[in-house]
DNA sequence: CCTACCGATCGGTAGG
DNA sequence: CCTACCGATCGGTAGG
C-alpha cells in the first residue's frame, strides 16, 4: 500500500515522527515516550516508526536533538542580530522567557530540555550524556556572552562569567517551575525580570 | 507462611516499602517506579507490595509524603533552633545544601521533589496536585522567613520576601542540575554560597 | 512502510 | 502476605 517512498518523502516522514515525538515528551518525559502511542498518534505502525531509527533509544537522541535545534534557534540564534555583550545577553534571555511561556505548541509540556536534564540526571547512558552535553554548552554560551559584556565594560570589572550564568540558569529553573507547575506566569514574568535586572545591572 | 503480621510489623513493613519506593523513584521518577521491581527488591510479591497501598498512585503519593517528611525533618526542623529571621534562614539554606550534596543513601537520585515536580508539572491528577501543593507550601515557608529577617531589620526595607524565596528555589535548582547532572558538587557549593551571600547580604 | 508475531513486563485481582 | 492468574502494553523482529 504505502511502500517505497522517495528519500525526500521518507526524511518528511522522520521529521513528523521526531516532531510529534518531541511533543509527547515534553508531557511525559524521553522515558514515557512509546512507540505505541507515536504509531497510533500519527496513523503508523509501530515497525513504520522504528525502522526509522533502530531503537527507542536512537528515536529518544533524535528528539532530544530536535528539541535542541528548536531551542538554539529560537533562543540563541534569534539574538544574534545584536551587539555582542550585554546586549544580546539581555537578548537572549527575553528569548528565552518568551520561548517558556509561548512554545506551548511545539512543547506542549514545556521545556524538553529542564525534562530530561532532570530525568537522566540519576542515571547512564547516552541519553545521560547527550542532555549533559547541551547544558554544558548552553551554560558555556551565556557564559561567554557575560565574558564579552565585562571586557567591554557593560558589567562590573570582578564579575565571574560562569558564576552570573550559574545564576540565570537558576532564575529559568525557578521560572519553567513557576509557569508549568504552578501556573502563574504572570507573576513568573515579573520575578524573572526583576532577578535578571539585578543580577546585569549596569555598574 | 508469613500471613497474620501484628500490626505493628504490617505498619513497620509498610514503612520498608516507602523507603526503597522513595529510593527507586529518587532515580527512574515516580512513573519509572514499577510494583514488580520494588517487589523483587524486598523479597516480596507484588500483591503484597500492593495490599498495602492500593493502587500504583497511592503508593506514589505514599513515597511522596514520606520524601517530604524526610526533606521537612532534614532542611526545614533542623534550623528550627536558630532564631527567626536571618540566622534561620541561612541555616535552613545551609541544611538544604548539605541535603543536596550527601543524602545520598536516602535519595541515591537526588532531591525526589525537584525530579517529582518536574515529572509532574504538564499533567493532571492527584500526584501533580500534591507536588505543587508541596512547592507552595515549601515556598510559603521561605518567604515567611525572608519576612521575619526584613522585619527585624535583617534584611533591607524594600525587600520583597516572595522575590527573594523565588530567587532562592532557583538557586537551588541550579545547584541539583549542577550536583546531579554535571557531577560537580564543589563548584556548585562555591556558586551557591557566592549567589546567596549577594541575595541575602546585610544592608 | 505493513502485518503478524515474540517474550517480557506492566498494574491489578481472586482466593486463600 | 502468598500463588496463580488476567488483559494490556512494552520494545523489538521476521518477512515481505
Amino acid at each position: 500500500m504505502s511502500p517505497r517512498k522517495s528519500v525526500a518523502e521518507a526524511r518528511r516522514t522522520r521529521e513528523r515522527i521526531v516532531d510529534r515525538a518531541i511533543s509527547l515528551a515534553s508531557v511525559d518525559g524521553l522515558e514515557g515516550l512509546t512507540i505505541g502511542r507515536l504509531a497510533t498518534d500519527l496513523g503508523m505502525s509501530k515497525a513504520g516508526i522504528l525502522g526509522h531509527f533502530g531503537t527507542k533509544e536512537a528515536l529518544q537522541l533524535a528528539a532530544l536533538e530536535g528539541a535542541s535545534a528548536i531551542f538554539s534557534r529560537v533562543v540563541w540564534e534569534g539574538a544574534q542580530h545584536e551587539r555582542p555583550g550585554l546586549l544580546r545577553l539581555r537578548a537572549v534571555c527575553e528569548a528565552w522567557f518568551s520561548y517558556l511561556e509561548a512554545e506551548r505548541e511545539v512543547f506542549p509540556g514545556g521545556c524538553l530540555f529542564t525534562t530530561a536534564a532532570v530525568e537522566f540526571d540519576a542515571r547512564h547512558g547516552v541519553l545521560r550524556d547527550a542532555v549533559a552535553r547541551l547544558v554544558r554548552l548552553w551554560r558555556r554560551r551565556l557564559t561567554g556572552e557575560v565574558r564579552t559584556a565585562v571586557a567591554a565594560g557593560e558589567l562590573p570589572a570582578g564579575t565571574e562569567p560562569e558564576q552570573i550564568a550559574y545564576e540565570i540558569v537558576g532564575v529559568y529553573l525557578a521560572l519553567n517551575q513557576e509557569i508549568q507547575l504552578l501556573g502563574a506566569p504572570d507573576v513568573a514574568a515579573v520575578r524573572t525580570r526583576r532577578a535578571l535586572d539585578r543580577l546585569l545591572a549596569n555598574p
